[in-house]
DNA sequence: CGCCGAATTGATACTCATCAATCTTCGTGG
DNA sequence: CCACGAAGATTGATGAGTATCAATTCGGCG
C-alpha cells in the first residue's frame, strides 16, 4: 500500500514520458511503449523537509529517483554521530543495494519537500530481460555513485573548513535565471556539519563571512545567490 | 601483449580453480568447465611495491581482481595533492569503471608487492550471457564498492587525529597466527597521511605514540602485531 | 506577544600544520 | 665487509585553525 504519512505523500502513479529528469535516471533511452507499460507500477511520492524515505537495515525492494528537492544518506560514525556521506540531487537514484538483495545501508532523509519516484526491485528485472538499456542504466547509475563518493573524499572532507563549505556551496548550486546567476539553498548549519566534518559553530562563523565577504547574497528564503569565481578561490587553498 | 617491465611482471595465466580468493571474487560461484575455458584469456601479474598499475583517464579494457598485495587508489585533491581514495586487499576488484566504458577514475598504485589477475570486459561480457552468477557478482562488486567508499567517508577520515589513525591500523589488520594475534603492514608516513588527511609528522607522531603505550608492538620488518581492543577503545573517540 | 529552534557571537583551550633539524634504515658501490 | 647516500622517520618549537562551552540574537509561528 502506498505510504500516506503526514511526512509522506503518495501523489499517484508518475508520467514518466514527461519526467524532468527522466534521461537522467534509469529510463533515459527506453520507448514510449515500455514506459506505458510499468509507469502503474511506479509510485511517486513526495516528502516533507526532514523526513525519514527509509532506514538503515530496512529490506530494499525498490529504487529511489529523486525528481526534485534533495536527499542526505546519513551513516553512524565511529563516535556515535550521523555523518552526511552522500547528497542527492534530482537525477539522482538511490537504494540500489537492493538489486543484490542487501537491505539499504544508510538512513535517507528529505533535505526540503523532495519528490522521488519508487520502482520495484521486481519491475527492474522484468525490464531489463527485455531492455538491456536498461541494465546498461542501472550499471551507469552504480558508476555514477561509486564517482560521487569518491568526489565526496577527495573534495567534500578534506582540506580546511572554508574551503570545504565553498567546495560544498558550489556543489549544490544551480542556475538561477530569475536572480541572474547561481544560486544555492543554505542546509541548516547542522548539515553542513555533519556533512563536512565540522562544528556547527565552525560552519556558521563561515556562512557569515562569506556573507560579509559578497561570496553569497541573501536571495529569497534560504536561497542565496554565489559568486562562483570567488568560491572557487577559496575553494582551491 | 602482457606487461613485462623491471616493475610489473607477467606471470602466466591463472588458475583460478585453486586462486586462494577465488570466493571472493567474480568467479566464486562459477563450475569448473566455464572456469577452465576463460582461465587463458586472464593475465595474472605481479607488481613492485610502488609501481602504477593504472592510471585515471586510461582506456579501461580490463577489470582487476588483487589476489595478494595492496593497492591504493589516488585522486587529486582540490589543493593539488594526491589524496588516497581507496585501499584494495585480496579479494577486491577494481576498474569496473571499464564495463560501462569509462575510462579509468584513478591512479592505481601498488603499496608493496602485489599480484593481481587481469580479465577483460570482453571476457566478463560473454561470460555473463551464459552464467548469470556473474553479472550477478559484478553488481555485488559495485555494491562493495560503495559500501566501502561510504565506510571509508564516515570512518577513515572522521574525527581527531588519533582515531583515524586507530581507524586506519584496524582497518589493515589480519590474523597473523605466526604472531599469535592480529598484524598490520604500517604504511609509510606519506601514504598514512594521504590516506587520513593529515601530515605526514602528525600521522608519525601517533605511530610513535601508539608504540611507546604497547597498543601496537613491532614485529617483523614493517609488520606489527595490534592490540584491537585498545586500537578500538582509541577509535571510537 | 511570547515561545522555540536555529543561528550567531565570544572567550578559551586544544589539536594539528608548518618549518626545520636530526636520526634511522637500507640498498649500493667501493 | 664497510662506508656512503638518499629516502623515510622522528623530534622540537611555534602559530594558525578548530572545537568547546556559554551566551545572546534572530526568525517564524501559534
Amino acid at each position: 500500500m502506498p505510504p500516506r504519512t503526514a511526512s509522506a505523500l503518495w501523489c499517484g502513479h508518475p508520467k514518466c514520458s514527461h519526467c524532468p529528469v527522466r534521461e537522467l535516471g534509469l529510463f533515459g533511452d527506453l520507448d514510449a511503449d515500455a514506459l506505458a507499460r510499468y509507469e502503474r507500477e511506479i509510485d511517486r511520492i513526495e516528502y516533507a523537509a526532514g523526513s525519514v524515505i527509509y532506514r538503515g537495515g530496512d529490506a530494499g525492494d525498490a529504487i529511489l529517483t529523486v525528481r526534485a528537492g534533495a536527499i542526505k544518506l546519513l551513516a553512524p560514525s565511529a563516535d556515535g554521530q550521523a555523518r552526511i556521506v552522500r547528497l542527492l540531487r534530482p537525477g539522482d537514484v538511490t537504494g540500489l543495494e537492493a538489486m543484490v538483495g542487501e537491505p539499504y545501508g544508510h538512513e535517507a532523509q528529505a533535505l526540503w519537500r523532495t519528490q522521488v519516484c519508487r520502482i520495484p526491485v521486481s519491475t527492474i528485472r522484468r525490464l531489463s530481460e527485455t531492455a538491456p538499456e536498461v541494465s546498461e542504466r542501472v550499471m551507469h547509475a552504480w558508476h555514477h555513485l561509486v564517482t560521487q563518493a569518491d568526489d565526496w573524499i577527495a573534495h567534500i572532507v578534506t582540506g580546511p573548513a572554508r574551503s570545504r563549505v565553498a567546495r560544498l556551496l558550489l556543489h549544490v548550486a544551480e542556475p538561477a535565471p530569475e536572480f541572474g546567476g547561481e544560486a544555492a539553498v543554505l542546509p541548516t548549519r547542522e548539515d553542513m556539519a555533519a556533512m563536512l566534518s565540522t562544528t556547527l559553530e565552525t560552519a556558521s562563523r563561515i556562512v557569515v563571512e562569506f556573507r560579509r565577504n559578497g561570496l553569497i547574497k541573501p536571495a529569497k528564503g534560504r536561497l542565496v545567490t554565489i559568486d562562483r569565481a570567488a568560491l572557487e578561490t577559496v575553494a582551491q587553498a
